[in-house]
RNA sequence: CGGGAUGUGGCCCAGUCCGGUCAAGGCGCCUGGUUUGGGACCAGGAGAUCGCAGGUUCGAAUCCUGCCAUCCCGACCA
């Protein structure tokens, strides 16, 4: 059994909060709302990273970096977007400490007053188009598709390790278009990519759509969104997709001459995903033992745990093991072998369970008596004995399978936990015992949305791209509607 | 920012009401030995300005004031 890691079904954030302590993800600094990603987290983020970042350069795009300093002034180039980033900015306004008068401390230097203040982005777009007014003259210098790599600073009020910081690590894609259909299918087709590496990598079903007016981006024509739901039946913003039509164009004086000569407005997107996909994959596969991870993203992929008494045996199982060791080796399998002479093998057990290790190899001297070893998967917590002989071929496919299993699992949850409903106490009833999404009518307006969000706490995550055309009616105000929106609350 | 709770070696925490050898215990850590099929055992050892800053007092972890941080509930959250 887990020490000391609450069960899910008692305290479900206490043991969000201990799975991410205790799991060795990730620990608060000593700066409200900042998180310390420890080596473990960080790595399991570094391989989001790598496949996130190849698939940008496969779909055309660069990377490039910008300062993270943004002048006021900028920000309040673009109304909406400074409307809606103003009340989270951490500013700076010296650039100078000195030594206080008690000769010790150090204080801000009264001298050292900036003229114009600095923002700490919360996002780039407005240093990006400044930068893009500059690069661009003529249509052949578009589409511009550049993505960055970058740590940004929104100040909440209340975090939440991975799920809501301070500062967080995120992409952020910007890119620039002739046209508008062709900025509008570059928005649609980064969601894609968004969603594809959701389910493919993190083995997490999301509901694909458009956000609401009210939901939208600051200073976005169209807000597109994945959205996913995690165990305990609340859905969380997984990533967001923007076409900015030529609202950040006309705010930086961003224009370009086409084919015949005549200046146009360029059109825009932006697209992110954040260190808050962290938060996303633990809530969605682990379980009371700890993390459970798809293998397509886990730092360690098996763990081999020799039992033993005395130096001969352990040799003679080290021997099997750095075999084992190899031939994963060669499918970029990363193997650990735990020689650790000072932890019982129980306790081994209990750690790569809360690492969420996806194959635990136990091998003693029965099994070398018998030419076998115990495979134990993390995802089912099954173990089956396996002859050494072709053991690698075995793991390599368990792995898969293991993949394969998490996603149906957590597609299966989602199914089951998204409710069709018809009208008003239905939708509260739902939302009160069961919770999840819930796919109901609206009658479309920011009104009726607010009221459903203050009445309930729900919130429109998601029109679905999938939500069939039919008649209906608005479960608040029963006004005509033509199609279901995504509910649930949300993180 | 409002309401509630909390803050004591790396971690969990006793002690705070009623001020005076109280800084206790468990986990972890270090050394040595025995162990190893689901979180081992014995012996020895190191480690604490009791969240921070003031104040009251002969004396403060304990009382008072202010501040900071964390957690839960709200407000807020492309």
């Amino acid at each position: 059994m887990a020490k000391g890691l609450p069960k899910r079904s008692e305290d479900f954030s206490g043991w969000y909060n201990e799975l991410v302590n205790k799991a060795d993800l990730a620990e608060h600094s000593d700066v409200r709302g900042c998180m310390v990603i420890k080596p473990y987290g960080f790595a399991i983020w570094e391989n989001m990273k790598s496949v996130l970042d190849a698939k940008f350069k496969q779909t055309g795009h660069q990377n490039a970096y910008f300062p993270l300093f943004i002048p006021k002034s900028y920000l309040s180039k673009e109304a909406a977007h400074v409307e809606g980033f103003a009340k989270e900015c951490a500013v700076v306004t010296h650039y100078r400490l000195k030594t206080g008068e008690d000769g010790k401390s150090v204080v801000v230097d009264p001298e050292a007053k900036l003229e114009e203040e600095l923002i700490v982005r919360p996002t780039s777009e407005t240093i990006i188009w400044n930068s893009y007014k500059k690069w661009i003259q003529s249509y052949r210098d578009l589409p511009l598709m550049i993505n960055q790599w970058a740590n940004v600073v929104r100040w909440e009020m209340r975090t939440r390790l991975f799920l809501r910081t301070a500062e967080f690590l995120w992409q952020e894609g910007h890119t620039a278009h002739a046209t508008e259909q062709e900025a509008v299918q570059e928005a649609e087709k980064m969601l894609e990519v968004y969603a594809d590496f959701t389910e493919q990598y993190m083995a997490m079903p999301v509901v694909k759509g458009w956000k609401t007016e009210s939901e939208r981006f600051a200073g976005a024509n169209e807000t597109y969104c994945i959205e996913a739901l995690m165990q305990d039946g609340k859905a969380l913003q997984a990533g967001t997709s923007h076409f900015l039509g030529q609202n950040f164009a006309k705010a930086f004086d961003v224009k370009f001459s086409d084919a015949n000569g005549k200046q146009e407005y360029v059109w825009a997107t932006s697209w992110g995903v954040s260190t808050r996909l962290m938060g996303a994959l633990i809530l969605t596969h682990s379980d009371d033992l700890g993390l459970v991870l798809p293998p397509k993203l886990a730092p360690i992929h098996v763990a081999i745990v020799p039992i033993y008494k005395g130096e001969e045996q352990l040799n003679n199982i080290r021997k099997v093991a750095v075999k084992l060791q190899n031939e994963l080796a060669q499918h970029n399998i990363i193997v650990k072998f735990d020689d650790d002479q000072q932890r019982k093998p129980g306790w081994k057990f209990a750690e790569y369970e809360m690492k969420g290790v996806p194959v635990r190899v136990a091998i003693g001297p029965r099994d070398m008596e018998n030419g076998t070893a115990e495979v134990a998967r993390r995802d089912t917590l099954q173990k089956e004995s396996y002859p050494q002989e072709g053991l690698a071929d075995k793991i390599k496919a368990l792995l898969d399978e293991i993949q394969e299993n998490l996603l149906n699992k957590a597609k299966t949850f989602q199914t089951e936990n998204t409710t069709k409903v018809d009208n008003w106490e239905d939708f509260k009833n739902v939302l009160e015992n069961k919770g999840g999404f819930i796919l109901a009518h609206w009658d479309g307006t920011a009104e009726t949305e607010n009221k459903i969000k203050e009445e309930t706490k729900a919130t429109i995550r998601c029109i679905p791209y999938d939500s069939i055309e039919e008649e209906g009616k608005c479960i608040y105000t029963g006004k005509p509607s033509k199609r279901r929106v995504l509910f649930a609350k949300a993180y």
